[in-house]
DNA sequence: AGAGAACTCTATCACTGATAGAGTCCGGAA
DNA sequence: TTCCGGACTCTATCAGTGATAGAGTTCTCT
C-alpha cells in the first residue's frame, strides 16, 4: 500500500465529497491515508498543487478522453453540450467551481479550450470569433456554477432577512424568478437557456413567450 | 474615535488593498484599528459577515446611487456599460471578484439586478428574456473577472512549465491569443468583445475580420 | 448617584499549512 | 555479508487562523 500522488489525490477527492473544500486539510487527508500530515509533503510541493491536482481529477471524470468532436451535429448544440458536461463535472463535487477557479494552469481546462476552438475553426468560424465564443462560454459556465454552489446562506445570515421586504424592494427580480419556475422549468433549464442566449444570440427563444 | 462597523469595514478595505483577501485577518485588522481582535466580534457576528460588508462597500464605490437608467441610449449599450462598471468595481481591489462571489445575499448586487431587469422590461423586453440576459451578463462578468484576478501563477508553479510544449499541445488556443493581442487589442477590449457576443449575439462583429 | 448598555480587554480553544531534522526501511553494489 | 543511499515516514515545532468566555472598563441616560 505504497503512498503515491495518485492515491493522495483520489483520497482527497473523497474527502472533498465528504466535507467540502474547507474540510480538505492536510491533517484530515493524512489521517484517511493512515499517515502523518508532513508525509504528504514528500509527494506534493504544497497545498495549492494538491488543489490543482484535485481539479484535474474532477475534470478527468467527466472528460476522460479529449472528448469527441461533433460528426453531423451543428456546432452550437455541440458547444452547449460541452458546457453542460463541464457544468456537470463541477456540480458533481462540492465546491467544484471554486476548485477549478482556484487551480492555476489546469492542463485539462486548456485541452477543453483547444478542443472547442479547433472544432469551431474547423466549422469555418473565424479564429477571432471562435476565441470570443469559447472564452465567453467557459467563463460564463464557471461563474454560473460558482454562484450555483455558493454556500446556501447559513442560519445566521438568514436571521434578520426580511423576505417580504426583499420582494418589495426588488419586484422585477422576484417576478422573473417566480415566472420562470412557475412555468415548470428547472435550474438545469435555466443554465441551458442562458447558454442559448450566448450562443444563439438574443433573438433565440427556446420557450414559449408569455 | 469610537469603533463602529463603518470604520471597521473601511479599514478592512484598506487592508484588502494592501495585502489581498488572504491578508484580511481579524488580528491584522484589529491591529490597524488599535484594538484587540475579539473586539471586532462585538460589531460583526463573524468573518463571513465582514466579507459581505466589504463586498457591499466595493460595489458602493462604483454604484453610489442606484445608477442611472438610460435616457436615449439603446439598452444593449447601456447594459454593456453597466457590466463594465461592475467589472471595474471588482478590478479596483485585489480579489474583488472572489469577495463578491463569496459574499452571500448581497443587497447591492440584487439592486443592480433589479435595475437592469426593470430597465430591459421597460424597453419592451419580455420578463423571461430580460431575466436570462441579465443573469447571463452578471454571472459572466463575475466569472470573467474572477479568472482575470486568479493569482498570477507563483514561481513554484512555473517551474517545470514548458511554454513550448504548451504551444504545441494547444495550437489553436495559442493562435487565438496571439492573433487577438497582435491586432492591438487590450484585455479591456476582450471583455467588451465577449459581452457583445452575449448581448448582440454571434452575428455581431465589432472589430475588423482578419 | 446609580443602572445598564456599550465597548474592550486577557486568556484560551481547537484548528490551519508548513518546515526541520531525525529515524526507518529496503534494494543493490562491493 | 556488509554497507550505502535513496525513498519514505515520523516527532516536534512554528507562526498563524477564527472564534468564544468572561471579566473589566467607560459612557450615557435617568
Amino acid at each position: 500500500m505504497a503512498l503515491d500522488k495518485q492515491r493522495i489525490v483520489t483520497e482527497a477527492v473523497a474527502l472533498l465529497d465528504a466535507e467540502g473544500l474547507d474540510g480538505v486539510t492536510t491533517r484530515k487527508l493524512a489521517a484517511r491515508l493512515g499517515v502523518q500530515s508532513p508525509t504528504l509533503y514528500w509527494h506534493i510541493p504544497n497545498k495549492a498543487a494538491l488543489v490543482t491536482a484535485i481539479a484535474e481529477a474532477i475534470l478527468e471524470q467527466q472528460f476522460p478522453e479529449p472528448a469527441s468532436p461533433a460528426p453531423e451535429e451543428c456546432w452550437q448544440d455541440w458547444l452547449i453540450g460541452l458546457a453542460g458536461r463541464l457544468r456537470r463535472a463541477l456540480l458533481a463535487h462540492p465546491d467544484g467551481a471554486r476548485i477549478i477557479a482556484a487551480s492555476q494552469l489546469s492542463l485539462k481546462m486548456a485541452a477543453i479550450s483547444e478542443l472547442a476552438m479547433s472544432t469551431l475553426v474547423g466549422r469555418g468560424i473565424p479564429l477571432r470569433q471562435a476565441r470570443l465564443i469559447v472564452l465567453t462560454v467557459l467563463r460564463f459556465t464557471v461563474g454560473y456554477v460558482l454562484e450555483e454552489q455558493a454556500g446556501r446562506p447559513d442560519a445566521d445570515a438568514l436571521d434578520g432577512f426580511d423576505m417580504a421586504a426583499y420582494a418589495a424592494a426588488y419586484p422585477t427580480v422576484m417576478a422573473g424568478v417566480t415566472e420562470y419556475f412557475q412555468s415548470g422549468r428547472t435550474v438545469d433549464d435555466l443554465f441551458r437557456d442562458c447558454l442559448e442566449q450566448i450562443i444563439y444570440g438574443p433573438a433565440a427563444q427556446s420557450g414559449p413567450m408569455s
